[in-house]
RNA sequence: GCCCUCAUCGUCUAACGGUUAGGACGCCAGGCUCUCAAUCUGGUAAUAGGGGUUCGAUUCCCCUUGAGGGCACCA
């Protein structure tokens, strides 16, 4: 059992290529079988080495490993380079011209294939021609009988002949979708399509059945925008003899407007979401639920999981929206299954890029435990314990405001701190519930005045491990400077 | 225009032809609580429309509508 990802390195990853190679390597994964990378770069103007990097930069970030394919190796001068591993590459289409032009020389040779001499602007002709009289489009076969005499005056005239594939008439062709179950089209809707351009490259349909071949694909697993290639590829397969594939065809993944995944609206390079603070374990689970599912409609998986469980057979057939909630959702219960010091990890750079003193890592890390149920993206991070880490505190404007009444409860509260005997959370907690009774007031009247004045905020953790966490220096220094802020405008008619 | 594919809560989805149409996200209400969260409980909300087949259709068939994809010397 082999499956293949075959994407085409133009532009960046994006999340709809991801899930296809996801759903490629679930499958191979489960069960023993191969999982290839294929770069399908015979669009030479738009193909880049930056796009097949970052095509191999996020499948590492998902933790996609396949066994055979493009690698990055650095040479004597210390450049990257790309080269293929494995036995029936190499993995780039670009080079396996020789391939494409044997096989094709193959279907000429059978008849089953011809030379086309058609420019540009007769085929654009034609096409109005066909628009008008609203027929079908596509290529009227024009050259397909051409005498050989016709032919060697093309070609001393200087005109270089593509090669086109002979679509056979009046023929039914169906498969069977692992997804969809029969398909079926008939071939008087495929016109004699072109495989190899006039300057030797062969176009996708021909390129990616002759790999697949080679490759010995025995199950290829792609979107839904390939379906009506799939009649075509098929008619190749059989002009040459060789065995066809299992095809399942995976749905379109839609932004929220319904329309498909486009730069401008919510289609985001994979790699953004790594830098956005997506885990890959969530980014995985949310991928295999879009057009997939259980019986049980279980939600949370672990990547273990999801290779023991996938089949195409579960797979939805109906395209789906892609839901940034749920995403963070599932991140957010992925990042709570890390450890402090793991999440400490993976966040690193974020902290470090918000400008955060990332040591010691210790403490770092345990500003994090403090923190972490909620975090809901890694780069949440930074504003949530930021302020337990910096030198100074910044104080919310509110927070000034409310506090302006609590001067006597601080001054109170300050002198408590400098004298609590071991300054860990509990003892702090009854102290100030001590306080709070002996001056008998309600402790909200005294807990958030403290969160207010420790913190500047009116939010954050636990009051009293949030203090600890400080220690007292800290805390002490802080109510004083919340007291000196807050004189003018205070009443203190609190206490 | 022609061909192909698809159609269950707002979203992701579940339901051998027989279920009060289930779960999850979101949203709303409440519990817990030092705030915010987390968490727990409850609530909201769906079979696109019309015909068949059947004792009985979300499920099978047809039509309509809607959505998506394809019809390149792009992949």
């Amino acid at each position: 059992m082999r499956v293949r990802f075959a994407p085409s390195p133009t532009g960046y990853f994006h999340i709809g290529s991801a899930r296809t190679a996801l759903y490629n390597w679930l499958f191979a994964r489960g069960r023993q079988g191969k999982f290839v990378l294929r770069i399908e770069d015979t669009d030479e103007v738009r193909s880049t080495v930056g796009s097949i990097k970052s095509i191999m930069k996020g499948l590492n970030y998902l933790g996609i490993d396949w066994d055979e394919g493009p690698a990055i190796v650095r040479d004597a001068s210390g450049e990257d380079r790309l080269i293929s591993k494995g036995e029936f590459g190499p993995y780039f289409q670009t080079l396996r011209k020789n391939f494409y032009n044997q096989w094709a020389d193959k279907l000429l040779e059978k008849k089953k294939a011809y030379l086309c001499f058609c420019t540009k602007d007769e085929l654009e002709d034609m096409r109005k021609k066909q628009i008008e009289k609203g027929e079908r489009v596509g290529y009227d076969g024009r050259c397909r009988r051409l005498t050989p005499r016709e032919r060697e005056k093309f070609l001393s005239h200087g005109r270089t002949p593509v090669v086109r594939f002979a679509v056979p008439a009046g023929k039914r062709i169906t498969f069977s979708d692992s997804i969809r179950g029969e398909i079926s089209v008939n071939s008087e809707e495929i016109s004699d399509f072109v495989i190899l351009r006039a300057n030797g490259t062969p176009m996708y349909n021909f390129a990616c059945v002759v790999d697949d071949h080679m490759m010995k694909i025995s199950d290829v697993i792609r979107g839904e925008d390939h379906i009506s290639n799939t009649p075509k590829q098929i008619l190749i397969y059989e002009a040459l003899g060789w065995d066809i594939p299992n095809f399942a065809h995976l749905t379109m993944i839609l932004d929220v407007d319904g329309r498909r995944l486009s730069k401008r609206k919510g289609a985001r390079s994979l790699l953004e979401y790594e830098d956005d603070g997506f885990v890959r374990e969530a980014l995985v689970n949310y991928l295999a639920l879009l057009g997939w599912g259980t019986k049980e409609s279980q939600n949370i998986f672990d990547v273990g999981e999801l290779v023991s469980k996938f089949s195409l057979g579960r797979c939805t057939s109906s395209s789906a929206i892609f839901d940034n909630q749920k995403l963070l959702w599932l991140n957010a219960q992925h990042i709570k299954k890390l450890s402090a010091a793991e999440i400490y990890r993976r966040s690193y750079r974020i902290l470090k890029e918000a400008g955060l003193d990332v040591y010691p890592a210790e403490k770092v890390q345990a500003a994090i435990s403090l923190e972490r149920e909620k975090i809901k993206k890694l780069s949440d991070i930074p504003n949530l314990i930021g302020f337990m880490l910096a030198e100074k505190v910044e104080y919310d404007k509110d927070v000034l405001a409310l506090g302006g009444d609590c001067a006597e409860v601080l001054k109170g509260l300050l002198k408590l701190m400098k004298n609590i005997e071991i300054f860990k959370s509990a003892e702090i907690e009854k102290e100030v519930r001590r306080f709070s009774k002996e001056n008998n007031l309600k402790t909200k009247f005294v807990f958030h005045p403290l969160r207010w004045a420790v913190s500047g905020r009116s939010r954050g953790p636990s009051l009293f491990e949030m203090c600890e966490f400080m220690g007292r220096e800290k805390v002490v220094e802080r109510i004083s400077v919340f007291l000196e802020k807050i004189e003018k405008g205070g009443r203190g008619e609190l206490l």
